[in-house]
DNA sequence: ATAAAAATAAGAATCATTCTTGCTTTCTGA
DNA sequence: TCAGAAAGCAAGAATGATTCTTATTTTTAT
């Protein structure tokens, strides 16, 4: 197997531990990939993308580091019906729209100093610990 | 088979059709199945439900009851992550909040009058066709 | 009444994801 | 520095919700 401990040139701005989780090579390949990737990709779409740098690198372990970064609170996951989980890097409190034209995923955010009451009628007691706000139409052309 | 033109007491207060889909005694039996069921039943707990009074009902079936009716608009699907499909009868813009502790989904509705752009920031030219919000959290008890 | 179209039942197939196992790497602390 | 112990990884098997296929039945239109 390769070294995880790796401090080659081009990985020394990289921190050995993000929120706790060490960084591994293979993670940090993975993380490195969805942050160039800005498509919202699959884990499929990673696999793939890591290849290129660590061949042997297999399936499962991109689920394995997937997991360990979103439960780190280092990535997010992004669902869209029950497709194929997606990952984005952006941790800002953002929702999705998904252009049923071109498929193309694009981050929508909520207007600055929006709070949750001021649109939607929440049952009393409620706290809300994660949002997740899926659009779906298309975008026509501006002049 | 049974006979899908069924029209005993027990059904003839049903429409032969809905938004031009035949009402088989199948899929008036998913739909009031779930129109019954509050809690937001998968394809699965449907399943179980409807074999009560067709028990020759596949699953399949069920599925493909649940297909035909949420394309023609009478119901719709609600996700999480990538749990298994759940379904609701209620067609008002609405999203869901997944209580984390009791597992109980509660709709979850718009403040009369909001539009999207009021708290939303979309990509200029955007049409939205479909609206996912799903929330989750907790509900603390209310003195 | 008959032929074509639509629905259904049953089970096989699919496919994203998770699990298991054996091995490798990293960490801890004498 | 060295010896467990712990964490991480690769490979492939297993899982499970959903979809697909096929043969049969029911409904519709002629």
């Amino acid at each position: 197997m390769v070294s995880n401990t790796d401090n080659t040139p081009e990985h020394d701005d990289f921190p050995a531990e993000i929120n706790g989780l060490r960084m591994t090579r293979q993670r940090r390949e993975v993380y490195k990939s969805l942050v160039e990737n800005r498509v919202h990709p699959t884990a499929q779409d990673l696999f793939l993308a890591v290849k290129d740098r660590l061949p042997q690198i297999s399936l499962a372990t991109v689920y394995n580091c997937l997991e360990a970064l979103t439960q780190h609170g280092i990535i997010r996951q992004v669902h869209f019906d029950r497709e194929s989980c997606r990952y984005c890097p952006n941790l800002h409190e953002h929702g999705h729209f998904h252009d049923q034209k071109t498929g193309v995923i694009h981050d929508v955010t909520f207007k600055p100093g929006v709070k949750l009451e001021d649109f939607l009628d929440l049952p009393p007691g409620t706290s809300v610990s994660n949002i997740e706000l899926t659009l779906r139409g298309t975008i026509s052309p501006q002049s």
